[in-house]
DNA sequence: AAGGTAGATGAAAACGATTTTCACATCAAT
DNA sequence: ATTGATGTGAAAATCGTTTTCATCTACCTT
């Protein structure tokens, strides 16, 4: 239940999923910086690293609610580890991962999501729901092999 | 390394990678009955059913094989579980997938393939790699809700 | 402000899929 | 048949993620 919120508290900045503690701040705070797909591994580690010590089980429930909350986008990389982004607005996109690096570049996806409601349409399926993941090197990581994080 | 294949006696019907074992031609034989996308797990939960021991390792090994010789297609489930697909022609192929029953319906990719590949060429990333899943429930499970397996 | 309580936290253990290890079995060229 | 490369499998190791559970805290009520 997501839906009443009291705000007696209001704290700094911005609001998240049930109850408004410290860490969820920290770690949505940690998401929007990062401006691309994290894994929660890295950004626990992050976090831990500068001082804020938030524990791993909490990261993960956070970005868990944070993209039930539709405020985060997920996606797998090619070892299946879920890699987590702050989705800005309510739309939804489609990006093109840097294997290497991480970089993500949001993508023109507007074809794509037609062709899934055509198939969608032509299948006769119901609540058909999408996965579109792009992945390759990105011209800095083909320029400089092997320098990853 | 599974470049290099030391291959004097051709097989006849079903041709594997590497050598020819009993146990790679059970697991093959296995994913291309099962018609549809199957979890290592489960495949080989059913050979051992079946009687034919074959080791939990050996499933997983010679399927990766499989879909690097590009005899098989990886999907992820939600999960983060892989399931495979035994590929009978070269070409790259995308499924609706019925989240209910796992019935796969292969779809017709043409413009997503074109789209990827744009997107690959105007954004300057090498070696671009595409996933695409799309799931639904189809229409039988529509019909008859709740008797999934 | 004090108290009560549902909800949140975190360390550690549990989990589940996949991979690796390594001693042993098997394939296939000789 | 011999033999050396290769494959196999049981068990252990990995690794990301989830759960447990005792403890803490935000926040509503008094």
């Amino acid at each position: 239940m997501v839906s009443n919120r009291p705000r007696t508290t209001a704290p700094h900045d911005v609001v998240l999923i049930g109850r408004s503690t410290q860490q969820r701040a920290l770690v949505l705070g940690a998401l929007i910086v990062a401006e691309g797909f994290v894994s929660a591994q890295a950004l626990h580690k992050q976090l831990v690293g500068t001082g804020s010590s938030v524990g791993l089980s909490t990261v993960y429930r956070t970005l868990t609610a944070l993209a039930e909350a539709g405020r985060a986008d997920i996606v797998r990389d090619t070892n299946g580890e879920r890699l987590f982004r702050h989705r800005p607005g309510p739309d939804h996109r489609h990006y093109l991962l840097c294997t290497e690096c991480g970089l993500s570049l949001p993508v023109e996806s507007g074809p794509v999501e037609k062709w899934a409601e055509r198939v969608a349409r032509s299948s006769g399926f119901a609540n058909v729901r999408h996965v579109v993941e792009l992945s390759g090197i990105c011209p800095d990581c083909e320029r400089q092999p092997g320098q990853a994080t």
